[in-house]
DNA sequence: ATCTATGGCAAGCCGA
DNA sequence: TCGGCTTGCCAT
């Protein structure tokens, strides 16, 4: 309905128009990419952004979205009785029967479509009238609606041609090797499962647009140091604003401040311009942002934007004048779009699965550190009393690196977003701001739509398919988990790490899982049971989420993965690919997850439960195989093996065996010369054949520890690395008392400073929303808050041990004197007793030694 | 108008 | 003093 109704004449773009100074024509060009569309519920109208690379503009159209329909599943004769009457109603139009397919029931449904004449009659007294005569059907299908792609199957992130006054998808076809590895691949597989694959190789295939882009930081005055300045009241001025863009221009306005000084340094690179009044400054912000179809900020959303548009208020512009607009969470642009980069770092499934968990703390700062090894400049005082020389770079550093967030590693991020677009079918503007269950919520229904198959509800599921049957084993959780088998202790050589690739993908592939399918109808399929659970899955219909994750799964596994490793091909080819196959893996990961999770909206627990369940069955079995070929298995993690040194042969057999009995593809992951395991589960260090060292799960390698002693776990870690032999051990060892001893000396002499002693550990609310319990680094936090600190959810709190009554002080607020020095000998002994166990070495033996070797050392 | 899941460890809090 | 519970961080 939204796209059927634009036309030619529609296309017009509207109160931006005098800024598009070089287009003329009133269409959207060929091979215009969409990039947005949101809904504004209210007024029935929809805005799409489209962007052309060709021109670097935006094009926006705003469309009525048309009458909107209600649409009720399988409505009673009484019920249709009850609707005709209403059409005596100012507000009914028509009324449509048409049939859909209820996955559910496995059958067909009839739908009955209410089309209401004023589309503002909806949500009004008209929809209160149909809720009253059919109040069991009003529960259907609202939140229908609520998605991107109504009706209209819009591909985000697409290219579009306009033909007779129609969006039309442009055409591309998959190159020729593409099609025919395609066929090689997956020619056993069946006909729906082939076009899936065709159709998700298209999307990704697809041209890639560089997007022309604008970052953007301002600075505020700051009168109270330690203040962040407030964005909703926006009392202070900005005093500097600055914007790196595409085309590498760097530019600061900066406002007039008869206190301050011009100050010295280079300032070539940059294009400084300075304002007489803050309006005017302000004024020049509004062309900016008019100006580029894309703005990034780092917490714009929060901060900058929401700033700008609040201080404009204040200095007496009106709303319309203003290009930004406010959400509740979000600030939005009229023209072009926003993207704040903070919350596409924030999102867990990116940090961990497309940045592997680099960086550790979500500022600017440790974010461009840990990717771009570029850090920021610290500045001592706060913005307000630097010359404009330091505030310049000072200002314009942080749009930099935020400018670099997009562009490193040939633009990975931008690419990133338009993948997952295409996969999700969602606008940026939601999807970097949204997490991952939104976006396969969103993959879902759009594929329900385009099969008409009926969105079932929530409430549906749950009912049909109910509860959980397994106990977790963590108190508290839904259902039962993976098995984690307890490690061998001690040091092990020559150790093959075997898992299996994306394993609960796998699963629900294989085991054709889906909400629809598992506890399905028919009575014929409840033979077909899941391996020590109560669940049967159906055997004559393919499930629709088993088939989407599926198909997902094997393009990631079997093409993608190995193209990004296939030296041929170009590096910006390959890098690509890697895009691709990172974009997976995010939503492959998350795919089982969200079917467990309350508030997913096609949540089934029984769906879960058999994906853990399968996954226990598989690894179980997997191990009894291999010990009965002779294999010793050290330990094992939910969906891999350790296994002691083990023959080629011995493997081949393990692996085909998986590949005839499971039907899942178990692959040597990696290869350790040796390993350490203490007793511990998901504590171990492995060193791999060219020396790197894995560590997992050991205390000395988490955030939080203080820094001296990750420095001397990670002196420990590199002599380990060297170690090639079971001989070299006694050589190791003996350095590896030497670091503990030199760490425990220097802790007593306290020739450690602040900053190498604190804790750091996040708080994730404020202080005083702990009511249970006031763990250490809230007291600490609390010691802050007194002492006038800002103290945010997300904020680390560094804090010292010492001998007042309370055990903490913040670090602002300690002095070496304070130190407990016993409280970090402890610590010192648990940090390195998991690997110490295991080397056979004892702390307390080690401290003795060191005990008499002064005493002789003292004595000579 | 949102926030994938469970398993496991260390440390500390706090009531019994 | 003990043991259950809370918190944070990590593995998969």
């Amino acid at each position: 309905m939204l796209m059927a109704s634009i036309t030619r004449n529609e296309l017009h773009p509207t109160h931006v128009s005098s800024i598009q100074n070089n287009s003329t024509s009133s269409e959207i060009p060929y091979g215009s990419y969409v990039l947005s569309v949101t809904y504004d519920g209210s007024k029935r109208t929809a805005c799409l952004k489209m962007y052309y690379p060709k021109t670097r503009k935006i094009f926006l159209s705003h469309d009525n979205t048309g009458h909107l329909p209600y649409c009720f599943s399988n409505l009673s004769k009484e019920e249709l009785e009850k609707i005709n009457k209403l059409r005596n109603h100012p507000g009914f139009d028509h009324m449509e029967l048409s049939k859909k397919y209820d996955p559910l029931m496995d059958k067909e449904v009839v739908m009955t479509k209410i089309v209401a004449k004023d589309p503002l009659a909806i949500g009004g007294r008209y929809s209160n009238h149909i809720r009253d005569i059919i109040p069991k059907a009003w529960e259907a299908n609202i939140r229908y609606y609520n998605c991107y792609t109504y009706d209209q199957q819009l591909f985000l992130g697409m290219p579009y041609r306009v033909e007779n006054g129609n969006l039309l998808l442009a055409e591309y076809h998959l190159p020729q090797d593409i099609n025919s590895d395609m066929k090689k691949l997956f020619e056993a597989e069946d006909e729906t499962f082939r076009n899936y694959i065709d159709s998700w190789m298209k999307l990704f295939q697809y041209p890639i647009p560089s997007i022309y882009r604008v970052a953007l930081d301002i600075e505020v005055a700051q009168p109270v140091e330690n203040r962040i300045p407030d964005s909703r009241e926006a009392k202070e001025k900005i005093i500097a604003v600055s914007l790196v863009d595409s085309d590498k221009k760097k530019r600061v306005l900066l406002l007039k401040r008869p206190s301050v000084k011009m100050g010295k340094g280079d300032l070539s690179q940059v294009d400084v311009e300075f304002y007489d009044n803050e309006k005017e400054l302000i004024l020049e912000i509004f062309k900016i942002l008019n100006q580029y179809p894309v703005v990034l900020t780092f917490n714009g959303d929060d901060f900058d934007l929401r700033y700008i548009y609040n201080r404009a208020l204040n200095l007496g512009f009106q709303r319309h004048m203003i290009p930004i607009e406010l959400q509740l969470r979000s600030t939005s642009l009229k023209y072009g779009i926003h993207i704040d980069l903070y919350k596409f770092f924030f999102n867990k499934a990116i940090q961990i699965y497309a940045f592997r968990k680099k960086y550790s703390r979500l500022t600017l700062n440790s974010v461009a550190k840990s990717i771009l090894g570029i850090g920021k400049i610290e500045i001592e005082t706060s913005p307000s009393r630097l010359t404009y020389v330091e505030l310049v770079n000072y200002c314009l550093m942080d749009s930099e690196l935020t400018f670099q967030l997009t562009t490193f590693d040939d633009e990975l991020v931008m690419k990133l977003i338009i993948v997952l677009m295409r996969i999700s079918k969602m606008p940026i503007d939601d999807l970097i701001r949204q997490g991952v269950s939104s976006w396969i919520r969103n993959l879902m229904y759009f594929e329900h739509r385009r099969l008409n198959i009926l969105i079932p509800r929530s409430e549906d599921i749950l009912h049909l398919k109910g509860q959980t049957t397994t106990k977790s084993i963590i108190k508290g959780k839904k259902f039962k988990g993976a098995i984690v088998v307890n490690p061998k202790p001690g040091v092990h050589f020559n150790i093959a790490v075997l898992d299996f690739a994306s394993l609960y993908p796998s699963i629900i592939k294989i085991y054709n899982l889906s909400y629809e399918t598992i506890l399905c109808s028919h009575s014929e399929c409840k033979l077909n049971m899941i391996p020590d659970l109560p669940y049967w899955v159906c055997n004559k219909r393919k499930g629709l989420f088993s088939t989407i994750i599926g198909s997902l799964r094997d393009i990631r596994v079997k093409w993608y993965k190995k193209k990004v490793k296939d030296y041929s091909l170009t590096r910006s080819l390959r890098n690509l690919y890697n895009v691709v196959q990172l974009t997976l893996k995010v939503l492959l990961n998350a795919s089982y997850g969200v079917m467990g999770a309350e508030n997913f909206t096609l949540y089934c627990p029984p769906l879960a439960e058999a994906v853990t369940g399968i996954g226990r069955y598989s690894i179980t079995k997997t191990i009894e195989k291999a010990n009965s070929l002779g294999i010793e298995v050290v330990y094992g993690d939910t969906d891999s093996i350790f296994l002691k040194s083990p023959t080629q042969h011995q493997i081949d057999e393990l692996l085909s065996w998986s590949e005839k009995e499971l039907g899942m593809e178990l692959e040597i992951d990696k290869h350790y010369r040796y390993s350490v395991f203490s007793t511990l589960k998901k504590n171990y260090l492995g060193v791999y054949d060219n020396g790197d060292v894995d560590i997992k799960g050991l205390t000395g390698k988490k955030r939080h520890i203080p820094d001296f002693l990750k420095t001397a776990f990670m002196e420990m870690i590199s002599i380990l690395g060297e170690v090639k032999s079971p001989s070299d051990f006694e050589r190791a060892k003996i350095k590896i008392k030497k670091i503990i001893r030199t760490c425990n000396d220097k802790l007593k002499k306290k020739q450690y400073n602040l900053s190498e002693l604190a804790l750091n550990i996040m708080i994730s609310k404020t202080p005083d929303k702990y009511v249970k319990t006031t763990p250490q680094h809230v007291k600490a936090a609390l010691l802050l808050v007194n002492a006038g600190y800002e103290i945010r959810p997300g904020d680390i709190i560094s804090f010292i041990k010492t001998t007042n009554d309370l055990g903490v002080k913040p670090i602002q607020l300690a002095t070496i004197r304070e130190v407990d020095t016993n409280k970090y000998r402890n610590y010192l002994e648990s940090t390195f007793e998991q690997v110490l166990d295991a080397l056979s070495m004892d702390f307390n033996e080690i401290m003795g030694i060191q005990k008499l070797e002064s005493f002789f050392s003292n004595a000579s």
